[in-house]
DNA sequence: CGAATTTGACCAGCGC
DNA sequence: GCGCTGGTCAAATTCG
């Protein structure tokens, strides 16, 4: 009897080992598309760069760019005119907050729940926080936080992609309609937590409809499901990844070159990360994810270690193997330290949830009209 | 009946 | 100052 419950017991850890292993080939393949978008973003801004010097923003150009695949809208271009014209950062968001504080001074509701949100600290970032306090000063620390509100993800995707429901809860508390194309823009604002100060925007792509375009904004104040935990390390990982990249030449002297994005090594079309102002944004592509995947030199290392990494996943599940597979994946990405420092962040938080394997599948997130 | 969505009002930037 | 626009609020309404 014994022996039959242990074995159920090993059985049930099995299978939760084999979705963490999921999650994180998850992730790690997401974070690849995320590099190798970045490097083909990079061209691009190259090219855009050079456009914008030569003053033409043909139609025709921007033709060009559509047809051989590069996902250049109007907002882009707008960006890009905005940070060359001019480039005030800072201040808004206090502003916004101190805004923010007196409209509400009114109700005591949403006083109490400003407050609330200004002294919490994510807990489940708070281990990265510290870590990175111990590496740095304090100051860079919070400055970090206050970054990282600033810092948004978004994530390009078929409506058809599996992840369309994150795991969290969202309320949806807006909906417009942008001005260049007919489709409506919604907003939605994490409900799981009291005063949770992240905030989602979806929106579905102009030319293809069949692409949802959500953007992520903040970190989550709460504990999340397991579910909801590759999403949000995903997307946590690639804002810090982010941050980590503009963060080094502290005290904002950043210079708002929009050619200037954050050069991340070997990477084609997985994610791109633009420096760009206002707010730094890092895009994720999972539209072409898991069928075509490398076509070029550089990925198939990647490739290869993804497929050992199933392997391993589908049939050993034994913790060794396990942590074999995390050790190669974090020395084949040790060649860029931020990465690396991303990705470990992402995969303790993981790990380090290991209880509480609670599969909620889908929590609707209805596709707006 | 409580919670979530809808939807027009509202508000701050921003360009003119 | 005016009007437009992106973003948020909140009353009304629907949903479960
Ligand atoms: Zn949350």
């Amino acid at each position: 009897l014994a022996m039959l419950a242990e074995l159920h017991h090993m059985s049930a850890e099995n299978q939760r080992l084999r979705e963490l292993v999921d999650q994180v080939n998850d992730k790690y393949n997401t974070l690849h598309k995320h590099l190798m978008k970045l490097k083909e973003k990079q061209h691009n801004n190259k090219i855009k760069g050079a456009i914008e010097e030569k003053g033409e923003k043909d139609d025709t150009i921007t033709r060009a760019f559509l047809d051989t695949g590069v996902a250049m809208t109007e907002e882009t271009w707008q960006l890009l005119r905005k940070r060359l014209a001019n480039f005030k950062p800072k201040a808004k968001q206090e502003r916004k907050n101190t805004k923010n504080l007196t409209r509400d001074s009114a109700k005591s509701i949403r006083d109490k729940r400003k407050s609330e949100d200004e002294k919490a600290i994510p807990g489940w970032l708070s281990n990265e926080v510290t870590r990175l306090s111990s590496l740095r000063d304090v100051d860079q620390a919070s400055e970090t936080m206050s970054m990282i509100k600033k810092a948004r993800v978004s994530v390009r995707a078929t409506t058809d992609y599996p992840m369309i429901s994150d795991g969290c809860q969202w309320r949806k508390y807006g909906q417009k309609i942008a001005k260049g194309n007919p489709c409506p823009r919604a907003y939605y604002r994490c409900s799981m937590g009291t005063g949770c100060p992240v905030r989602k925007q979806v929106q579905r792509c102009a030319e293809d409809q069949s692409v949802l375009i959500t953007t992520y904004e903040g970190q989550h104040n709460h504990v999340l499901p397991l579910s909801a935990k590759a999403m949000a390390s995903t997307t946590s990982s690639a804002a810090s990844m982010l941050l980590s990249g503009s963060m080094p030449s502290s005290d904002g002297l950043i210079h708002p070159n929009i050619l200037q994005s954050a050069t991340l090594p070997f990477s084609q079309n997985l994610a791109t990360l633009s420096t760009s102002a206002p707010f730094p944004t890092i895009t994720l592509d999972l539209t072409q994810s898991a069928t075509t995947n490398s076509s070029q030199g550089a990925p198939q290392k990647f490739l290869d270690q993804t497929k050992l990494f199933n392997l391993h996943g589908y049939q050993g599940t034994k913790t060794a193997s396990f942590m074999d597979m995390v050790n190669a994946a974090t020395s084949a990405i040790t060649s860029d330290p931020k990465f690396s420092v991303a990705l470990m962040a992402a995969i303790t938080s993981i790990i380090g949830s290991s209880h509480s394997n609670n599969i909620n599948g889908a929590s609707g997130d209805p596709t707006f009209q």
